[in-house]
DNA sequence: ACAATAGTGTCTGTTAGACATTATCCC
DNA sequence: GGGATAATGTCTAACAGACACTATTGT
């Protein structure tokens, strides 16, 4: 979750005598809209831009940074793969409309999801004008595989470092996306977003790998996480295989702390 | 400039056969868009969103950090300052919808401008569904006293300390821009935005003061910034008052280097 | 010489990174 | 005891922050 949502509050509070009706106050509000942009140009009298939002959904997915994509079944960029995405309905918020995707392509809820940054060129679309308001998501993988095998066939999951041809600016997308996640990695605990509850040092050293693409030293690595309290320890062992059993921490949230 | 726009193409190399015009492909676009959003909705039967774009201009003004604000004539929040804004066209870029709304305020051009946040609640114009795509300038204080005597009498800066009641989720908004502009001071060469090519060291540091709003120690903020490469020394000095004068630096793109 | 701001260096505590060995489990 | 991964500490170099005095100008 965005942590700027809850300071923005929704401005519902219009000034305006409080006898009129709702229907007098909008039908004057489309006229005084017109006026008092009168300097730009005429709302009406101009087409508007479609607004989309879509959603590049990722998770770590056989050892490896995976996104969600769809493939396009017709003109433009027929049979290429994309993000997901969708229009936006006239009275959800970005968000709203972001986590109806989300649940509509993975039925998963209550995940990471935050803004990333919006495009609108004109011509990103060959259709129409579209500004696309586009979000990312990190879905726990370990919730996500049970829906796995649902998945239809032009839905699928993708290596982010061995995509195929994007349609759209998708592929640029993508990289704004993995730039951002790789920054926020090392200021924010955006990391366990990815992780199922309980996880060893070693998995959460993994999410730091995969996504930063680069080994990383297992010492200096605990030393750091431990040293900022965010993890607690439950007390619990994770046994896999024939050698000594690792300890399972849990992300300790009251610690707000920054990395 | 966001350094973004670059990596991001405008995708504009649709997939198709050659022979078709214009005019065709645009008509079986529509049907097309129609058929592939499907299971969303469709897009011909519904309202679209107004896009607009606000831009948050600021400067560096009587050793404040100010924001242009404009003075809404009607209703709602008739009376009350808000950030300035218009409509975006069909066939200009959100950048270049926010360039227009800079030169027809302050009349400057070549300035930074970063894409801030884009947003879109329901209810945040009760007149009618507007999502908004939010910039942000900064405007270096020299070129821009040669035209603070044009401001008309509704459009006012002010003092990001000081502000007056705002209309919609404004407030909120130039919140959330001084939080990134404050981030992005630490690690970035954002700040000689502000400042006319030629500074000294005393004015740089004060630009890092009002923005951060805090007392920095001269000797250490020197080290830090001179160690950095980023700056050249002009050879020339700045004389003003009684005492000893002033080296005068100039910005180093080259050493793009991040603090 | 005085008023006013520019300009400079040292010490200390913290952090980041390089690096190798012991511990615990299953068989 | 062998195979496999977990767990741990020290040293060093770089950086951040506290702190006070000298330099240069105009009057």
């Amino acid at each position: 979750m965005e942590e700027h949502s809850e300071t923005i509050g929704s401005g519902n509070n219009g000034i305006g005598s409080l006898e009129e009706t709702q229907e007098i106050r909008q039908r004057r509000a489309l006229a005084e809209l017109a006026e008092a942009e009168a300097h730009h140009y005429d709302v009406n009298k101009y087409e508007r831009p479609s607004v989309t939002v879509d959603v590049l959904m990722m998770s770590l997915r056989q050892r490896d940074l995976q996104i969600l994509l769809i493939k396009r079944r017709s003109w433009p960029y027929e049979g290429m793969w994309a993000i997901p995405g969708g229009f936006v309905m006239m009275n959800e918020s970005l968000e709203a409309a972001a986590k109806r995707e989300l649940q509509e392509e993975t039925g998963v809820q209550d995940v990471y999801l935050e803004q990333l940054y919006t495009f609108g060129d004109p011509g990103r679309d060959p259709r129409t004008r579209v500004v696309t308001v586009v979000y990312f998501a990190l879905l726990d993988s370990e919730r996500l595989q049970v829906r796995a095998a649902s998945d239809a066939t032009d839905v699928g999951w993708f290596s982010v470092y061995e995509l195929p041809q994007l349609a759209f600016d998708h592929q640029g997308i993508i990289d704004y996306a993995l730039n951002r996640l790789r920054n926020k990695l090392e200021y924010t605990t955006i990391a366990f977003n990815l992780l199922p509850d309980h996880f060893t040092l070693r998995e959460l050293q993994s999410v730091y790998e995969i996504i930063l693409h680069k080994r990383l030293d297992k010492r200096n690595f605990r030393k750091k996480i431990l040293s900022t309290n965010v993890l607690e320890d439950t007390g619990e062992k994770k046994m896999e295989g024939t050698h000594r059993p690792a300890r399972l921490y849990r992300f300790n949230p009251e610690a707000e702390h920054k990395l």
